[in-house]
DNA sequence: CGAAATCCTTGAATCGTTTCAAATCGCGAC
DNA sequence: GTCGCGATTTGAAACGATTCAAGGATTTCG
């Protein structure tokens, strides 16, 4: 394997010194307009590539960031991370991506203390993570050595940059959709997190404005999963059916309730509406393809990297909220008899 | 932001050599045994977390890998990075993913030479690619420059280290399983790249060594995604409908292919019987749920990364190729009348 | 013509490690 | 008491960059 070109070699080949190859391709003033033409001319010539770990080493910045989820194979962060790359990729910065897993709350703690001593081995600029991928005290150590970060989440926290969006508004957006179709009596699914919580009260709002409205919320014990979700469903309909819509807390979820009713011999949309959140990529592939409530994934990720930047390099950054939009497929319909 | 402790530190307060405290955290022969642990105590006790990047810079390794993809948000590989990410975090590794992005080829290769320079500044001990992922060129960049290379792809290469799935393998049992269902005149729809090639020949060599079996391939022109998918099987119905069963490519386009039967008034099973290929995670969430051949994600990520470990420390590896498995739900049936 | 100002360039120090030749130490053998 | 030897430890030289005080060369101005 050939030796990589150092700014030695291209110093000596120069004839100058090391300093002055360093000052000329970093665009640092005080270089002769010649001198510097000669040493990038040639510097391209022999594809000098700079190694970015010796300099990060005295720069104090790495340029790489770590984006950290409780797992990669979420449908929903993965669109978030490619937003992050293309942003990254623009703006010089590498990311490094990283799961924290742990069936126990003691693995998990382990394993995150693990993590955080490799993230700051590397010299990471800063991290991007839900805000329950890690737990406090490994935010705070992170913190401490230095390392910028952004939290993605429900809802913006007080004193930290984070990237959101408005899961209440999302929340009326969907009621607001049952209502004009006549819904109301509506049935709200999903799991206990705040992101539940805040969809669910977006939608309680919204028809506690409207007239003669009314939202049952029924919360999901255990992990907010399809199987969770088909169970509760099949449940509560053994008892009775007393509403004609339901809004669920995920697309996931969304799913689960939807098998659970035509398992049960309702139609979807025909007897009852079925509205999701997040529009994950699948949503229009299934029957019936899911009315849902949108999140700009890709824009999170691009908005998140972009704060981060600035917050790493200006040292500080604002949150920002994104708006989620309402996507009307097959899964809503009239109420009946409406 | 607090100093970080260096080797230094640690040196100065228990009154020995720099030299003497790395050889003592890295288990080097030729310390005191209980020097060594003094040192390794004390580190402790403080916390020392070393720097990466001081590291790699004099031992030439950065233990960093990175992933390239052509698109981050490919359903297929989000469980293939987990997989790597696995195995890479118990090898002390990191990983580092990029898309290769770019719609002419000339952007492509520019995004690749910028791309491979990144990858080079950065150090990385190697890559794991998909093939089409990269141009040559930029991959013979990459070797030049001492980063191993392990490929993803359809087909193991001569001369360089591969994990695979057995494409045609995955042919022959979706074939078979058609086949014993009573169906033979079978409909193959899918793009014209090596993979679709490797499993229509599979279902192809399958159904010849059976009697009266017959396989139409139809190729896709284009992006095989799942629009065209439709397009070409609404088209294909038009014509006539002398096939009872549909062996498709990938799991995106067996869904289309399964839209473009239903809004033809076509019932999957129970007319046309269709099978897919990948088992992405929701294939088991459309209706009907899809029977497909699953290919072993993670385990692939998990290999790809063992082997790239180990053709980093060791020099060498041997390819892999992994055994895909039939997944049999509800989008096949027995052949009508059979 | 000399002093001052301006512009470039140099060379050394630094970043946090590893690596290794040379120095030091302790101890048993003669 | 000295020599030799193995076991430790030291200190300096890398690694590949950045940074910056100090010096050299040229120009400008009185």
């Amino acid at each position: 394997m050939a030796q990589r070109t150092t700014i030695q070699d291209i110093a000596r080949h120069l004839g100058v010194s090391k300093g002055t190859v360093s000052m000329a391709l970093n665009d640092a003033p005080g270089v002769n307009a010649d001198t510097r033409q000669r040493v990038k001319d040639y510097a391209r010539s022999v594809r000098y590539r700079p190694n970015k770990l010796a300099r990060a080493i005295n720069t104090g910045r790495s340029h790489l960031v770590a984006v950290l989820l409780s797992r990669l194979t979420d449908s929903f962060y993965e669109e978030v991370v490619q937003g992050i790359e293309n942003v990254a990729a623009q703006r010089g910065y590498d990311i490094i991506v990283s799961s924290v897993v742990g069936s126990s709350a003691n693995s998990r703690s382990r394993n995150a203390d693990e993590l955080v001593d490799r993230l700051i081995s590397r010299q990471v600029d800063g991290i991007i993570g839900s805000i329950y991928s890690l737990p406090e005290t490994a935010m705070g150590q992170l913190n401490e050595a230095g390392v910028a970060i952004l939290y993605l989440g429900p809802e913006p926290i007080p004193e930290e940059v984070s990237v959101t969006v408005d899961n209440v508004l999302g929340g009326r957006l969907a009621a607001e959709h049952l209502y004009e179709l006549g819904h109301r009596r509506v049935l709200f699914v999903g799991g206990d997190e705040r992101f539940g919580f805040l969809r669910s009260q977006g939608a309680g709002m919204l028809l506690a404005e409207r007239d003669g409205a009314h939202l049952e919320v029924r919360v999901l014990d255990g992990e907010p999963d399809m199987e969770a979700a088909y169970y509760a469903m099949a449940t509560r309909l053994r008892a009775r059916r007393d509403f004609t819509a339901v809004f669920c807390a995920s697309d996931l979820i969304a799913v689960g309730v939807c098998k659970a009713l035509q398992d049960a011999g309702v139609s979807v949309p025909g007897d009852v509406s079925v509205v999701g959140f997040d529009d994950l990529r699948w949503a229009k592939l299934i029957t019936p393809a899911l009315t849902t409530v949108h999140q700009p994934q890709v824009s999170q990720g691009e908005a998140a990297m972009d704060l981060l930047v600035r917050r790493i390099e200006d040292g500080s950054a604002p949150s920002r909220v994104l708006t989620p939009r309402l996507i009307v497929r097959d899964s809503t319909g009239p109420a009946p008899g409406a």
